[in-house]
RNA sequence: GGCCCUGUGGUCAAGUGGUUAAGACACCGCUCUUUCAAGGCGGUAACAGGGGUUCGACUCCCCUCAGGGUCACCA
């Protein structure tokens, strides 16, 4: 009989979603959702100095932008609840007593300054630092004495010296540790919570959790776990240990390698699709070579036996890739809508603006997001819809802006497009092409100044859908406002 | 340092004893074109090293090396 598949995303509120935690809650959901079963989402907040309910939020609100919807947990609910370990204490103290009533944990009276010292020396004589035991056989009086010292005791569990204890690992096959490296860890600490590898097993089996899946960097801790669950008398879910994600220079991701939180790549102009994408593609691959999916691929598809065991780095620019895929090929409104807050940000509109206007952003992002990478970039890109060009591109000013006639042929393309009573990308291409035909002109040369003067640049969408979007009055207004520019400037003088 | 994990191009990554060792990103050409992208076509580039096992190893075993993780009253 198989129980129904329950795997959690566990993460403590020290700080923000990194893009590591991110896959791990995405692989712990594909799994389940390929399973028919339930994701939980569990905050480990028994850190009472570092965690933070800010963080808390901010990371609640990554899964949910990236689409990570947790089927139980905070502000969600659920029958296995409360979700966060700050509010389960009184279970972590029944379990702990229970193991001290079986003689199978102890109150230990070191103090961390004992312990700190005793783990130095040890360190110093070349050995492996480990707790010896020293209270493990404490007799009541040795107890009373340190009581009446006022020390204040942790637990410990009382773990084998002999023998090996077996992590089988979905990912990484049998993996063997020899008891003798460990040693009697604390389980609850003198202010009463528990540590990391008690709470984490008493929940997960509190809640059912089937699969541990997490990343490999507790793979160290799971022989620990194992032995808590032995000695709580629970059954051993499945455990698997996903690879990590790592920087360029193959460290531990961290602040100083650029965005690796979540947030900051939402503030950077990727889209939720595009990282899902990426991050799916981390450590895991479909069946067949096809790396452009989403969610409902990756569920239908999604196999613990095809995570890979190596860790990866990650690469920003296939990520970048990956979000200019989306960016052109995402529904148009979709994209607008992701736009406009970057365009408020730059100060390209202004929020009320966005509505009246959201017709015309749209137009422009439909000429432009083929050629930008990000939402950031796009915004950027779309801006001189919006606002008169201030500056041109100085290599663009030498190359069509000095010529002898630059101001003149500008101010003849304007008179031709104001002369124009249909106002398409037909009418304005014909009028600029029987223009420069007329002067025995290619068209590229009224193009190329035209684009610089309405843009300000050299790349950008094809000219006459500018002109069109752009509208007759203000493509000329500009044109005009170029060649004065020119003048000023002076014929053949180089950019200022 | 002890223990554990890992090792296919610059990066991601197929591959599970016999393959011309896929594909993608990046890079470089060509093409399309009013520019830039996108698209299309093509190219450079890999089984860490050494021993075994086997008729035959990228695939299995051992050693070396390299990288990573972990050794807290952090998770």
């Amino acid at each position: 009989m198989t129980d129904k598949v329950r795997v959690r995303f566990a993460p403590s509120p020290t700080g923000s979603l990194h893009i590591g935690g991110a896959r791990t809650a995405l692989f712990n959901l594909l799994f389940a959702r390929h399973n028919n079963g339930v994701f939980v989402l569990r905050i480990e907040d028994t850190d009472t100095e570092r965690s933070r309910e800010e963080s808390v939020a901010q990371i609640l609100r990554s899964m949910r932008w990236l689409g990570l919807d947790w089927d139980e947990g905070p502000e969600k609910g659920g029958d296995y609840g409360p979700y966060f370990q700050s509010q389960r204490l009184e279970l972590y103290r029944r379990e702990a007593q229970r193991l001290l009533d079986e003689g199978k944990a102890y109150y230990c009276y070191c103090t961390p300054e004992e312990l700190a010292a005793r783990r130095e020396e040890m360190m110093k004589a070349g050995k492996a630092p480990r707790y010896e035991g020293l209270c493990r056989n404490l007799c009541d009086e040795d107890r009373k004495r340190y009581e009446a010292e006022g020390r204040k005791p942790v637990i410990r569990l009382k773990v084998p010296q002999e023998g090996q204890t077996v992590v089988e690992d979905i990912i990484r096959g049998t993996v063997v540790f020899e008891n003798s490296v460990l040693d009697d860890f604390i389980i609850m600490k003198s202010n009463g919570v528990p540590t990391y590898n008690f709470a984490c097993v008493v929940d997960d089996h509190a809640m059912k959790i089937t699969h541990v899946i997490r990343a490999e960097e507790h793979l160290s801790n799971t022989p620990k776990q194992i032995q808590v669950y032995k000695a709580l008398g629970y059954e051993l879910p499945r455990f698997a240990h996903v690879p990590m994600i790592l920087a360029p220079d193959r460290s531990k991701l961290s602040k100083r390698h650029g965005a690796t939180s979540v947030e900051e790549f939402r503030d950077q102009g990727y889209l939720s699709q595009a990282i899902i994408n990426y991050l799916t593609l981390l450590g895991w691959s479909p069946l067949d070579s096809e790396e452009i999916f989403d969610m409902d691929k990756a569920v239908r598809e999604f196999t613990l036996e095809r995570v890979n065991k190596t860790a990866a780095i990650y690469d920003v620019k296939k990520l970048t890739w990956i979000n200019g895929h989306y960016l052109r090929e995402l529904d148009l409104d979709y994209i607008t809508d992701q736009i406009i807050p970057f365009m408020v940000k730059k100060g390209i509109i202004t929020e009320e603006e966005s509505g009246k206007k959201y017709e015309y952003i749209k137009q422009a992002v439909a000429l432009s997001r083929d050629r930008s990478k990000t939402l950031d970039e796009l915004a950027d890109a779309i801006a001189f819809f919006f606002k008169d060009v201030t500056e041109y591109e100085e290599k663009g000013v030498k190359k069509h802006f000095c010529k002898e006639n630059a101001a003149e042929l500008l101010l003849k393309g304007a008179e031709a497009l104001e002369r124009l009573d249909e106002f398409t990308h037909e009418s304005t291409e014909h009028a600029f092409r029987s223009l420069t035909d007329s002067m025995g002109l290619k068209a590229a040369e009224l193009i190329h100044p035209t684009r610089l003067a309405i843009t300000g640049r050299t790349v950008g969408p094809g000219l006459f859908e500018i002109i069109v979007l752009l509208g007759k009055e203000e493509t000329v207004k500009r044109m005009r406002k170029a060649a004065d520019w020119i003048r000023k400037h002076g014929a053949g003088a180089s950019a200022s």
